[in-house]
DNA sequence: TTTATATTGATAATGAGATATCATTATTTA
DNA sequence: TAAATAATGATATCTCATTATCAATATAAA
């Protein structure tokens, strides 16, 4: 249950940010509304932009980049972890452990064909 | 010199996949743009579209998604390798390094804040 | 050099994600 | 409970990357 989000307590905001928080890794929009509906949940598309916004700019998510152009939202942690991306179903999962097990091809029961590392800072010419 | 793209040679393809190839890391279809322009030579976006995707199915090019949304293209490499991006210019260098220099804050003079790992593959519900 | 046609450039069209609109509904405060 | 107004839902609109169109041009083969 979170404090506050936006001016007004209200039903749909608070499933939005229940699915988010209660997901095994982040979700897209369509997940979140996937989910909602699932569960039975009357939520617009608009209320989820709205809300994932309204929750952004207050720092209450955080947003994943994978390939496929849809940004996934999660509940930010402390720790330091990474996400797993199946690709025969699209779900992100997070994973406890860094980079210095990636020479295992198997992660959490996942098999990883593949990863991706980028990183991200200030390039020596623009120091 | 590619041997050969499409049915003709043209100027335009020969200087796409130039630009490309001389880049220090994969670049967007704006980035050949700008570039193109730079060398003062006439290349209009549409062609630059139609470039990369048939360089792409013929497997000429490779394609990463960083979180800008802009998908890079890069001449594919036979070597596993990542990427730098400035968050300052936007740039994306190739980093030879892999996964265990990580701890390290610097990379070919490269200032590292963050790194983002996502590993790929199938995973346990879909084995 | 001529002919056939692949390619280009300019721009209109498309598509999809995200946002804006606005009447209706729900929430908060007095 | 009533009043003020924030929030929702349905949908129109916007934005922007990408694709399609088509006349003009460039390339390759005869």
């Amino acid at each position: 249950m979170i404090k506050k989000i936006g001016q007004r307590r209200t039903e749909q905001r608070e499933n939005i940010y229940d699915i988010i928080k209660s997901a095994p890794g982040p979700l897209s929009v369509y997940d979140i509304f996937r989910i909602a509906n699932e569960k039975k949940q009357t939520t617009s598309l608009a209320t989820i932009y709205r809300t994932v916004k309204l929750l952004l700019e207050n720092d209450k998510l955080s947003v994943i980049n994978l390939s496929d152009g849809h940004p996934r939202y999660s509940i930010p942690s402390l720790e330091h972890h990474h996400h797993f991306h199946c690709k025969q179903c699209g779900i992100v999962i997070e994973i406890e452990h860094c980079c210095m097990h990636l020479h295992k091809n198997e992660v959490d029961g996942h098999i990883v064909d593949t990863h991706e590392i980028t990183l991200v800072g200030t390039c020596k010419n623009c120091r």
